[in-house]
DNA sequence: TGTACATCAGTGAACGCGCGTTCACTGATGTAC
DNA sequence: TGTACATCAGTGAACGCGCGTTCACTGATGTAC
């Protein structure tokens, strides 16, 4: 019944920096980034919040924290969404399809945990490393194997490589922002799913500088579709 | 000397509200969303706090009249960057330099004046009015109107037509988050340059499902770089 | 195997902060006659 | 042209809020001998 009743036994908790990242992030979740409170954390815990400071430097950290137990959900999602995909032997074919998936994965994620996707990104993209490590975050990580991979296979050609995994963020990312708070967070679904669809499209049409088959178009709409 | 100490004349200031919206905007240039709050504004005016609730519901409405105001700066910017380019005969080149110019001039002032920006956009875009009615806000309402054109012109094809402001702007808007407070913050100005350029180019082509001649592309390039 | 003691991980009370907002008020302005 | 009075636009003091953070402390744990 008072399941938001925190029990606790003993005087030592045991595990209370991991406790303490959960209840936050289960704060992020339901309240995003300003939810995110040492206090609120130590509350849901069933500890003083002093006894947060044996754990971390201060709120920062704890926000810190949760942010990269965000950033781990999402690429789970987008992991998630490539591993739905089936086999495909043409490579170029599965290098989009991928690419796609990689896209609605991020999207379905954003949509669906609004507030973790929120407090993942507070504060700008600072979450993500600078340039030269941007391997470091897994999201980010995914995303440029994938790029890697288009080039490989030869559909980017090498002018077109550098910052591509730039515009194909950007442009998810973007596409996000105007859903969560933007004009289309009331939009009619169909013009939802349109949007999302129209933009792996571009993306994946302007990276390459190729003119997609018309089979090519229904399987990136295939993809882009079954969430 | 005390350029800081505001001065005022008698009892009624005449022009409260105005004074009030314009530094609440001063302050959000300096600080961002956070740093525009009822009391710092009626400060800086050399008023009381109370005084503001004579011209404002709350905290709220100053801050919304304060987004209006960076809409419509970001506005200007966009239109600046459209009259500095010289005339064009072909209507395609035409369109596609207008909407590169339009482009560079978001990412110009989302770049010189952060705070600002962030101001328009805190709590998402929720400072844009919903799908239906974008053109309210003057940025979007540029954007169309070049979209729409490109249409006109023969470059959109009328099955490509549908959300093609949206992956314009979101990827566009995103390129600016990525640079903001993301990775590409601290990069390299060459590096920087070369994310809009290319995302520029993504957008040209993959819009209209073309490949760009050699000449468009050097066109495009060239409004990107010159700010 | 028992005990002394250092160390670790919590408690409880309190602080200051700056904010948004409300209250009863007063000085300035303008309008009817 | 002067005056009474309604109205408007400010003042000044105070509230409560929830937060982050610090202090001196105490209960629990584990280790040396």
């Amino acid at each position: 019944m008072s399941s938001s009743a925190p029990v606790r036994t003993g005087y030592h908790h045991g595990d209370l920096r991991n406790a303490l990242v959960r209840a936050a992030a289960e704060l992020a979740r339901a309240g995003g980034p300003a939810a995110v409170t040492i206090r609120a954390a130590a509350r849901a815990v069933g500890v003083t919040p002093t006894a947060a400071y044996r754990h971390f430097a201060g709120h920062e950290a704890l926000l810190a924290a949760v942010k990269e137990r965000a950033l781990e959900e999402l690429a789970r999602s987008m992991t998630a969404a490539l591993d739905s995909l089936g086999p495909l032997d043409d490579p170029v074919e599965r290098g989009l399809s991928r690419l796609a998936a990689l896209g609605r994965g991020y999207f379905t994620f954003a949509l669906a945990e609004p507030g973790l996707f929120r407090t993942a990104f507070t504060g700008g993209l600072s979450a993500l490393p600078p340039l030269p490590d941007l391997d470091a975050a897994a999201p980010f990580r995914k995303l440029v194997a994938e790029i890697d991979n288009l080039a490989e296979v030869g559909y980017l050609p090498e002018r077109r490589r550098p910052m591509a995994e730039m515009s194909a963020w950007a442009a998810v990312h973007g596409l996000v922002m105007l859903h969560l708070d933007g004009p289309l967070a009331a939009a009619p679904p169909a013009d939802r799913e349109l949007a999302l669809e129209r933009t792996m499209e571009v993306i994946g049409e302007g990276l390459g500088g190729t003119v997609l088959s018309e089979r090519l178009r229904d399987r990136i709409r295939a993809i882009v579709r079954a969430h």
